[in-house]
DNA sequence: CTGTAGTATGTAACATGCAACTCGGGACAA
DNA sequence: TTGTCCCGAGTTGCATGTTACATACTACAG
């Protein structure tokens, strides 16, 4: 009964936080099926809130009920990575731009607390504490931008991302490039170069692309090039060739 | 308990979608207490699956739980309507150049589909009926750019768009401005012109966001601002005057 | 009249009960 | 051996029971 601690918070969100780890850790196999007793009985809790906590769970992709057979754990594609990083693309680019833009002080602070420091960050003993540290200077930025539905979404990305990642080996080269482009971004937003902290993140985000899908496909330039060009033509936006109705 | 349609759907679904009208329509006010039992009664059902939808839309950010007191019914903020359009602007700018690039025969058939006719458009009776066909056709460009994510981020931030937006008069000369803008960016999809639909649709969100914030505040122009020039300072970014990692 | 303690009511959160359904496996026929 | 029928274990989806708590209201003291 105590193997959850006892606090204020609901018994439902701290299953939700418990089965969400285990799925990421990979306890709970990709493709798996389970039952809400079983689950609940090995967490010590009746069925009703970790039928609760599967419906959130499922609400964001992470698992699918199947009706009288059990809750199925569903498995990240590369297809569904592709997906995320697009998203990533399309929203944190923008939002570390903006993010440089209104920066204060404490944000600075926040930020530099989320990023660490080198050795920590590439001496983190396992995987998942690694993603726990890379996620959240990544949240850190978003929060700065000041908007929370943004903060949300890119949470749920983060969340099949992990799913993938945790498992498969990171190399301690590509961690040390990892928390370099992390500095680098930090560095431009410190600055409060918008442009510079934006692209900063670009390169960031479609090298840590590269990174993932090359784990699933022996070729990764061609997989990550969809999500990469779909940011490269937004650009010419920039110049309306179609209507007259001008400047604002 | 035929109230509901009796399908091989399951009944918390029936009810969430049963809520979730109940609330844009505005039969449950905002701001509003209700609780489980209430609720369910009416609905004529017990009280689990009401109370399963309702966790779906407290993750939504719809409703709230209130322990011990009831569900209430969350109000969409002028606040709230800045960072969905933000939003909106991030994804659904890029999506539709996406769109238009990959765009078949089969998508334009469907597109025309959703896009209706001037008369059906202009002639819904209700203004439910006329988001519903606004967000229709948004909702099929976004499928045909073929991220599913990004369909179901955008139907969120709709649903709260249409909380605001439902109660709200909306005069037919402006419906009749965002039919052309539909056309419009129909018409560049259809041509497969990428950068011409980008922009349709990107002077079709403002305009809509300038409609729906001016019904908030007096002065339309200023809380419509933050949103627009996110994005516009997003274009600088194509002039890497940082790093001399320069070009791929 | 004013403030306060005590209590009754209503609620979410959690636990448990129940029914319809899926599916594997075994008995059995050919 | 092979195919078919049937049954029972196991499951979700939904209904209902239980508990602790937040709040409004009442009665009463000052």
């Amino acid at each position: 009964m105590e193997t959850i601690s006892e606090r204020g918070e609901s018994l439902t969100s701290q299953v939700h936080r418990a089965l969400r780890q285990s799925i990421i850790v990979g306890e709970l196999a990709p493709g798996s099926l389970h039952s809400v007793a079983k689950l609940a009985e090995r967490l010590e809790v009746s069925r009703s809130p970790v039928r609760e906590a599967l419906i959130s769970l499922a609400d964001q992709g992470m698992v699918a009920f199947e009706r009288n057979r059990g809750v199925r754990i569903l498995q990240t594609t590369a297809h569904d990575l592709e997906e995320v990083f697009s998203l990533r693309l399309l929203l944190e680019v923008p939002a570390t731009f903006r993010a440089a833009q209104i920066i204060a002080p404490a944000d600075i602070e926040r930020l530099r607390e989320a990023l660490g420091d080198r050795d920590k960050f590439l001496g983190a003993p396992t995987m998942l504490e690694h993603q726990e540290m890379d996620s959240g200077f990544h949240r850190a930025i978003l929060q700065t931008a000041g908007n929370r539905r943004l903060v949300n979404i890119v949470d749920n990305l983060w969340s099949h991302q992990k799913m993938r990642g945790v498992s498969s080996a990171g190399r301690s080269r590509e961690l040390a490039d990892i928390y370099s482009e992390h500095e680098a971004v930090f560095e431009r937003l410190q600055a409060g170069d918008g442009p510079g902290a934006a692209v900063a993140m670009r390169q960031h985000l479609e090298n840590s692309a590269s990174l993932l899908v090359a784990q699933e496909t022996g070729d990764p330039a061609e997989s990550v090039e969809s999500p990469l060009r779909w940011l490269d033509l937004f650009a010419a936006l920039e110049v309306p060739e179609t209507s007259a109705s001008g400047q604002a």
